[in-house]
RNA sequence: GCCGACGUAGCUCAGUGGUAGAGCAACUGAUUCGUAAUCAGUAGGUCCACAGUUCAAAUCUGUGCGUCGGCACCA
């Protein structure tokens, strides 16, 4: 006698138990139309459970936000189902819905290609058309086993053998074609609609383990409708016009080539960035109470062999020798080791600490050719790194005093949020398991402290200690770890730093490995994607452009960029012989944030005519007001004094 | 590193075995013009590299390098 609530808190009695189907139809047409699949006291089941108990119902129709992972994930057994259709002799693994869409991963000697979509999408199309049903069945563990070799199904046998034998195994049906799946689905393959579309192919590990075999994934992307599909290329469309590596090349920023893979030719225009964004970094550091220090490039095998790196990392590390000395340099991976050895210089009193040493750290690594990502990812970056020891104490309270800093950097730079990841104990690890006990609840405790909420990223610390990841997101949706704060009890031991405490003794200190952009590489690369190149102008490489209308203006045209270069400004002088049309056109396409457009009109009266990148309206500002008001604007943020210009006139 | 695609002028790209092309940019000349492309002309290429097939290779094959999309990796 299940008596079920919706979700007005109206209640409904049966006398035996009642299929959310039946339920919907009971209820209304309309809802028996729409209705794709039900919340059941709050967990996601197909519309065919039968409701034996009294229960909460929430029917999930096309508008809900769970309607989009049905779609993604139904669309994802249509395409394995197309691909077997089309291509027999392949085998089915494994495809989730994924943020924006779904894939499926396929077991078959020749991988998919681009070309094959097509033909495998139109299927798709078909079968959705077909309006298969999806048909649960619960299955014995032993018999799903034997159906799925039998089928010469060999990947989903494994899945089956491996899963849990509390589990319960169950198999979908759509028409001819059946999969293992926990579900649940749609109604039928019509529900996922024709708002979907096939991506691309990849490779991808089986169970994602380099020394499994590699399978082939197709990628699709699936949506409520039409419409919806649609805005989400045009989204794509728009995210890959500010691509890092277009815009380095549309404002002339930076180039890379074969010659030094992975290692960035910065132009002027990028080291100016460059330049503004460490200028910056050094003030705040400074003023944060951190002490910068330059350490070498070259250090001997030894010091690596010390701290751990050489038996971790050494297949990643540059090494150089020299013809007449036995000895392997290597170019330095990460700078902590040095600053430990710059710690040990002399004694160390506990008053010194929390000590905090910085470095513009300038770092090689030989990182997998296929990691390469324009200046995202690359072989020689520059860490904004720094180390703090300290007492176990202090390890909360810098924590926190880090993320303070770390959230005001990112706003500064423009970004209002980042993503937290609290990455544990990994295998294989240096240390002892009660430093990684006391390392683990110290930073979580710190994150308390912090108020910082994070999700946990288990097993993926680095070798000597637990991380705190921040996170940022590129114009296309992937995310980038930038800053991160590292708990280390390992090293200062391995390299033998320690303090003279306040009893006297001698005691070993903590270490924080700490950065903010990471390397200045890759936070650029996203900065410049952030802003697509449309920068702030106390971060834009070339900030005014004096463009004249006609050459009378020349002269006045030279005086008004000297009077704004006369205040640190970076400007350019345009006054080449082409209509003001092409020239507006033309620094705007090189993201020059102002234009100052001076004809006979402003030569005349003492005026420029300011013309925001971005925008079309013109203002008339009298030379002076416009040097003063830029100039003010052009000062970075740390330095901007409470509302330096009254921005009324602005 | 693995799977797939790609590599042609400074840039974006066309060119399926028979004399290497376009637009933009550059340069020269004309034009002095009021806020996203003025007109005309000129010049510009070891078609990524090496090897092979062929009478003939940008084009077909192999190897290498690089780039891109994923996977794996990321101290």
């Amino acid at each position: 006698m299940p008596a079920i609530t919706l979700p007005d808190q109206s209640v409904r009695r049966f006398d035996g138990p009642v299929t959310g189907t039946a339920l919907a139809a009971e209820i209304g047409p309309g809802l028996a139309r729409a209705a794709l699949a039900m919340k059941l006291d709050g967990k996601l089941v197909d519309l065919a459970t039968p409701i034996e108990q009294d229960a909460s119902v929430v029917f999930v129709t096309r508008r809900d936000p769970d309607a989009l992972e049905l779609i993604r994930h139904d669309a994802a057994h249509v395409l394995a189902e197309a691909v077997q259709e089309l291509h027999p002799g392949t085998q089915v693994t494994i495809g989730p819905a994924i943020e924006n869409g779904f894939y499926y991963d396929f077991a078959r000697n020749e991988p998919f290609t681009l070309e094959d979509l097509a033909a495998i999408e139109a299927k798709m199309r078909e079968i959705v058309g077909r309006g298969e049903k999806f048909e649960r069945e619960v299955v014995d563990r032993d018999e799903a086993i034997r159906f799925f070799q039998a089928k010469g199904e060999k990947y989903k046998a494994q899945l089956i053998e491996d899963l849990p034998a509390s589990e319960t195994i169950t198999l979908y049906r759509q028409g001819e074609w059946v999969d293992l799946c926990r579900g649940p689905h749609m109604r039928s393959t019509a529900d996922v609609g024709q708002g979907f579309k096939l991506m691309k192919v990849a490779g991808a590990y089986w169970r994602g383990d380099h020394r499994n075999a590699m399978l082939s994934r197709i990628y699709g992307t699936a949506w409520r409708d039409q419409k919806e599909l649609d805005s989400y290329l045009h989204m794509l469309e728009e995210a890959e016009k500010r691509d890092h590596r277009r815009i380095g090349k549309e404002m002339d920023l930076f180039h890379l080539q074969e010659e030094a893979t992975g290692s960035v030719f910065w132009h002027p225009n990028g080291w100016k960035l460059y330049l503004a964004a460490e200028a910056y970094m050094r003030r705040r550091l400074d003023a944060a109470g951190y002490q910068e220090v330059r350490t070498p490039q070259l250090v001997d095998r030894s010091l690596w062999e010390k701290s751990g790196h050489w038996e971790n990392y050494r297949d990643h590390m540059f090494i150089a020798r020299v013809e007449d000395e036995d000895k392997h340099l290597a170019l330095k991976p990460m700078s902590c080791p040095c600053h430990v050895l710059i710690f040990r210089q002399g004694i160390r009193s506990y008053r010194e600490l929390p000590l905090r040493m910085a470095e513009f750290g300038s770092c090689h690594r030989y990182e997998p050719s296929g990691a390469l990502h324009g200046i995202m990812r690359v072989r020689q970056f520059t860490q904004d790194d720094a180390h703090i020891f300290c007492t176990d104490e202090q390890i909360a309270p810098e924590t926190a005093r880090f993320v303070a800093l770390l959230s005001s950097i990112y706003r500064d730079f423009g970004f209002d949020s980042f993503r937290v990841k609290f990455s544990d104990r990994p295998t294989p690890r240096a240390g002892n398991e009660e430093d990684w006990d006391r390392a683990e609840a110290a930073l979580r405790e710190a994150c308390r402290l912090a108020d910082i909420e994070y999700e946990l990223n288990p097993g993926e610390g680095a070798f000597y200690g637990p991380k705190l990841e921040f996170v940022l997101r590129d114009a296309i949706g992937r995310d980038w770890q930038c800053g991160t704060l590292q708990v280390d009890y390992v090293l200062p031991e391995r390299l033998g730093a320690e303090y003279v405490g306040e009893d006297g003794a001698r005691h070993r200190p903590v270490m924080l490995h700490r950065a903010i952009l990471g390397s200045f590489e890759r936070f650029l690369g996203i900065l410049i994607e952030q802003y697509a190149g449309r920068f702030p102008l106390w971060l834009a490489p070339v900030q005014v452009v004096v463009a004249t209308i006609v050459s009378d203006a020349d002269g006045y045209a030279e005086r008004v960029a000297d009077a704004f270069r006369a205040t640190g400004l970076e400007v350019r002088l345009d006054l080449s012989n082409q209509k003001i049309n092409a020239k507006v056109r033309e620094h705007s396409l090189a993201h020059v944030p102002v234009l100052a457009v001076v004809g006979r009109k402003e030569a005349d009266s003492g005026m420029v005519a300011l013309r925001r990148l971005g925008g079309e309206a013109q203002e008339l500002v009298p030379l002076d007001q416009a040097v003063a008001r830029l100039a003010a604007e052009a000062v970075p943020p740390d330095l901007r004094k409470a509302d330096p210009v009254p921005a009324a006139q602005a």
